[in-house]
RNA sequence: GGUGGGGUUCCCGAGUGGCCAAAGGGAACAGACUGUAAAUCUGUCGUCAACGACUUCGGUGGUUCAAAUCCACCCCCCACCA
């Protein structure tokens, strides 16, 4: 059941705390708060896979995503606008923010192609042509019914050519540009988030914060990251530009990530995530817990009657034994892919939610270097 | 008892003279996964002192430069007939 939309509020975006670089906020929005930093579980087709809405609240979720090139293609936009909007549609009623399908296009490239006026593609179910410019996104988004849209961008694959990456900066900012004229600020329900981009160049990636920071965007993110390059470099551009960001509007790092990633990026001032690895580890047998990462298909835990994280107060912590999850892997059971993914959301809604706490106890960095402690081996080793 | 079919590496199952340590699938073991074309993908999967050697295709013996593949006998399984 949806809730009444009520108005938005007249400070959409409040700080609450901080330390250091970190902070705390609430974001309104039409379907509710969300306390940030937060992590945004990926509901892609309108569904956090292997999961119900009622599992999703009961994890505290407070916002997922849906995505605009997948929900347009199936079941199509006016279909779900006919039954009242992806709320009504999926049954959650709390905050949703919709992708652009700009990732999409970077990650089907074979069947995309850009210009001017948007980027046409190829649907990866049928093959049929379409075309996505800044403004027909907006109208899917609003279509679906989005608390939280974002503008149509160009993301360039890792490696990309400075002359490419500069030209790109400036479309994906008239593309965003153009996204605001159709859908000017203030204009209840929807919230519109910029793109920033800039690939792997510190000077693209602070002439497109420029460009975009003059405008009234209710949110900023910064995109076009993890999708390769090395994790140092990543970092790099994160620390680099993150500052950079508007102080006073939601800073939104697109895709990422792990669990060391996401508290860098909140030490950066960072303020939303969203990442398919919670779930999709999950669905692969890769589980986070306290003391780092663990494979369940291993043998060792074959005769394991521990919980999966003794630490952890999760449905499948409190009721299972790992021997039984690797059996429930092992044998392809549904409830593996359940059982992991509460869990694994129950490790990273924790995780913000714990560094919540530590921004407003000031004690933030004591917090974070101990994620690091636990996962920076792991990076090293990769 | 007769006729026909068959016994292949953990399982199923290709292979009918050399390109075969033996296709493919499964299982098993390990790894990957970052705005989800992912219930996906990758690697290993006879043994070893391992870019080479050794042992293997129901058993034994034979033919041949060379046999999982051809021949003889034997053992076992399946189907139908009696």
């Amino acid at each position: 059941m949806s809730s009444p939309i009520p108005s938005l509020a007249p400070e959409t975006f409040e700080v609450l705390h901080t330390d250091g670089a970190a902070r705390c906020c609430r974001l309104h929005t039409a379907h509710g708060t969300v306390h940030t930093p937060i992590f945004m579980p990926v509901g892609t087709v309108g569904s956090v896979k292997a999961l119900a809405p009622d599992d999703l609240e009961a994890l505290g979720a407070e916002i997922i995503l849906g995505n605009t090139y997948h929900l347009y293609l199936r079941p199509g936009d006016t279909l779900i606008a006919n039954r009242g909007g992806l709320h009504t549609f999926a049954a959650w009623p709390r905050p949703i923010l919709t992708d652009s399908g700009g990732f999409q296009a970077f990650s089907l490239s074979k069947l995309s192609k850009f210009s001017e006026e948007g980027v046409s593609f190829r649907s990866h179910l049928d093959g049929s042509r379409h075309l996505f410019t800044p403004e027909k996104v907006i109208q899917i988004q609003q279509n679906l019914g989005s608390d939280i849209m974002m503008v149509l961008d160009e993301c360039v694959p890792y490696a990309t050519a400075y002359d490419y990456t500069a030209k790109s900066v400036k479309l994906t900012t008239r593309w965003a540009l153009r996204s605001r004229a159709v859908y000017p600020q203030g204009q209840s329900p929807a919230l519109l988030f910029a793109i920033t981009q800039g690939g792997f160049f510190p000077n693209l990636r602070t002439e497109s914060v420029e460009q975009l920071k003059e405008h009234d965007f209710d949110g900023f993110a910064i995109g076009g990251l993890s999708v390769g390059e090395p994790k140092e470099q990543m970092y790099a551009l994160l620390t680099h530009t993150a500052p950079q960001l508007p102080a006073d509007k939601p800073r939104y790092l697109m895709g990422v990530g792990t669990p060391l990633d996401i508290v860098t990026g909140i030490q950066h001032g960072i303020d939303m995530f969203d990442c398919v690895l919670p779930t999709r580890n999950a669905r692969n047998g890769t589980l986070y817990t306290s003391q780092g990462k663990i494979n369940i298909k291993r043998k060792e835990f074959a005769d394991d009657d521990n919980p999966l994280d003794p630490l952890c107060t999760c449905y499948t912590c409190r009721t299972f034994s790992r021997a039984y999850l690797r059996h429930l892997f092992h044998s392809g059971e549904i409830l593996s892919f359940r059982l992991n993914s509460l869990h694994n959301l129950t490790y990273f809604l924790d995780l913000v939610r714990n560094a919540r706490i530590a921004i407003a106890a000031k004690r933030f960095t004591a917090f974070r270097d101990g994620i690091a402690s636990l996962y920076e081996k792991e990076q090293h080793a990769s």
